[in-house]
RNA sequence: GUCCCGUUCGUCUAGGGGUUAGGACUUAAGAUUUUCAUUCUUACAACGGGGGUUCGAUUCCCCCACGGGAUGCCA
């Protein structure tokens, strides 16, 4: 990896993503694949966003992905937010040269000027489905009979774009072709010309689609890897046609087209009691939502649906299926229902699954919803990029838990998964707790620090709080677990253990106390074991159960009845406060049983 | 519908013509522990189905089933 200086310089990914909303995980595993696979190479790493749908242009999503990608601790090398030899990195900055490269493409007979209006290409396509073609389309056998440069006379077209007319340009695929492309995670993959329509290269607003900017700015940016989500699989042979078509196909860039992250199996949900019951009864309702049209009466009906069909997972996948007997209302409910509980991870499935499906939280700009966020969360960036990057990509060893340096060094795109992956809520927690217990104390007092005021307790010290740290990051997945579990490193319990005080707080146990406090007093030094002996020594000299001690006192402590050891904690919170606890649990609590 | 891609424990996956099919998460049991955790040990659990090719197939080929993607003047 050190050596090779040429080879290393010349790799070239990019990112692309469109700002059309926030940046959903799928897209940072992308981002993430392209900047290991361009790191572990020496080369560079390009941010670019294509926001050639003007329609579609969300504010904020470019700060979103920038921002998230920053959270996750990876970096571009080139890209809208630090510039680069290829600036401007928007494509929206770039538009002219989308024009003349399309025009380049109809001087050379690649591409042609179509001025059909979306309704006469809809007729077009009805016409033909009527007529039994069953992938009816703007191709080779149907562009010959519209309205376009290659049907109407040089003049014709010439007066009609004089005039104002609306026009775009389409990429003439040829016809009955075999294109055979080579996929650096699918291996070739042969595509028939005839399966791709003639795609819209420039749009009636002067801007490009994806297709053409995709191919023009790779081309001028000269990337060498693209690294792309498997929906462009079925376009990349177009993408190659125009490659050939511009005279670029020697310098074509390699591609890897990864596998889609999906929502996790139903079937769990099926499987999982608690999670079942909810589900009946809340499918239904969020169906009812969308669709209001079907009536407060389809509530009932669909819980009684999802009641017979949840039974199990086999009863529920066939149950799911099209159904040719199935009530009108019925069939609609199941194809929305297939659509909410299988395929791409979506919005929609922190609300079903809880799964969050973006890094940041995210407001949306016009509604005004929000969408909870890992980092929000409290995840860990370096966990939840650990278990994002395992999804879809594999070193083929053992290795699970990486560092960022460790992920370079191990990623190959070879290595890279052909089928899709699930996302396993318990796992990434698992990670996450992992990664927890290894923090670094900077990290935790930043961290910690926050928590502990919003729980409304004053902060202690730093030195404190390590300890506070030390005792409990064993017992925790997430920092604001700490305030919350062990609220008694805090200031004092109010409120104690109700169970655990029926079992043991009676007259016996308070007298022990009583006898500890004494001794306790006496003390002077107040370390772990000296205390720890001192109870020892207590009870042995009483013949009394361990458990008829330890438990009152940890409750007079802790109010509670688990925890970390109660001579640390004793030790933690200092002699004096250990005694006051104890004494006011004496005067507080009432004997029971 | 058509085209493309995929299919190893419940989940993420390793492997690859002859293996006791390996690891991780989850679950369960045990050890440690004053409790709760952590940690450690153990257990449960998989090659979608059918045909080939082969002495032998989970691995290679074909078909089917299932899952996914694409089929926009979206990306």
């Amino acid at each position: 990896m050190q050596n090779t200086t040429f080879q290393m310089s010349s790799i070239v990914t990019r990112y692309a993503p469109s700002p059309t909303g926030p940046q959903h995980i799928g897209g940072i595993r992308t981002a993430l694949y392209s900047y290991l696979f361009g790191k572990k190479h020496g080369g560079e790493i390009i941010l670019r966003i294509e926001d050639t749908d003007q329609n579609r242009y969300v504010p904020g999503a470019e700060e979103f992905i920038i921002n998230s990608v920053n959270w996750c601790g990876f970096a571009f090398t080139q890209g809208v937010h630090v510039g680069g030899a290829h600036a401007p990195y928007r494509q929206s900055e770039r538009s002219e040269l989308y024009a003349k490269y399309a025009d380049q493409l109809v001087k050379a007979g690649h591409a042609y000027i179509a001025f059909d209006t979306p309704a006469e290409i809809e007729a077009m396509k009805a016409h033909l489905s009527a007529t039994g073609t069953v992938m009816p389309q703007y191709d080779a056998s149907t562009r010959h009979l519209m309205k376009n440069s290659l049907t109407l006379a040089p003049e014709e077209v010439e007066a009609k774009i004089k005039a104002g007319e609306a026009y775009i340009v389409r990429f003439k695929v040829p016809e009955n072709e075999d294109v055979k492309f080579y996929d650096l995670v699918r291996d070739w993959v042969n595509i028939n010309s005839s399966q791709i329509d003639d795609k819209v290269l420039l749009k009636s607003d002067g801007l490009p689609t994806y297709h053409l900017a995709n191919v023009v700015d790779d081309h001028e940016m000269q990337v060498t890897h693209v690294i792309r989500g498997e929906e462009w699989l079925p376009s990349a042979p177009l993408h190659l046609l125009m490659y050939r078509a511009f005279g670029w196909e020697d310098t074509m860039p390699a591609f890897a087209h990864l596998p889609l992250i999906l929502k996790p199996d139903p079937s769990v949900l099926v499987q999982n009691k608690v999670r079942k019951k909810e589900m009946i009864v809340k499918l239904p309702s969020m169906y009812l939502e969308a669709h209001p049209e079907a009536g407060e009466a389809f509530q009932q009906k669909g819980e009684q649906f999802l009641q017979q069909v949840m039974r199990d997972p086999v009863t529920f996948q066939k149950g799911l299926k099209e159904d040719e007997k199935d009530k009108p209302e019925i069939a609609d409910f199941k194809s929305w229902l297939r659509d909410q509980l299988y395929g791409k991870l979506s919005k929609r499935d922190k609300e079903l699954h809880g799964i969050p499906v973006f890094p940041l939280t995210w407001t949306d700009p016009e509604t005004g919803d929000v969408n909870v966020g890992y980092r929000e969360l409290g995840y860990l960036p370096e966990a939840f990029l650990n278990y994002l990057a395992l999804l879809g990509w594999n070193p083929g060893n053992d290795l699970e838990l990486m560092t960022m340096d460790e992920m370079i060094e191990n990623f190959s795109l070879e290595k890279v998964h052909k089928s899709p992956a699930k996302f396993d809520l318990d796992k990434l927690n698992h990670f996450q707790a992992h990664y927890l217990r290894n923090l670094s104390a900077d990290r935790w007092l930043e961290l910690l620090k926050p928590e502990v005021k919003a729980a409304g307790f004053d902060l202690p010290s730093d030195e404190y709080l390590l300890g506070v740290v030390d005792k409990m990051k064993e017992r925790v997945t997430f920092v604001s677990e700490i305030p919350e579990k062990a609220d008694y490193l805090f200031q004092a319990p109010h409120d104690f253990d109700q169970n655990m005080l029926s079992k043991g707080w009676n007259e016996e146990a308070m007298q022990m106390l009583r006898d500890l406090i004494g001794l306790y007093e006496k003390q002077e030094s107040w370390t772990e074991m000296e205390i720890e002996e001192i109870f020892k020594t207590y009870i042995e000299e009483n013949e009394i159960g361990i458990g008829k001690l330890m438990t009152p006192l940890r409750l007079a402590i802790t109010g509670k009845s688990f925890g970390p050891g109660i001579f640390e904690i004793s030790v933690l919170i200092g002699k004096n406060e250990t005694l006051d606890r104890i004494k006011s649990a004496l005067e507080r609590l009432q004997p029971v049983g």
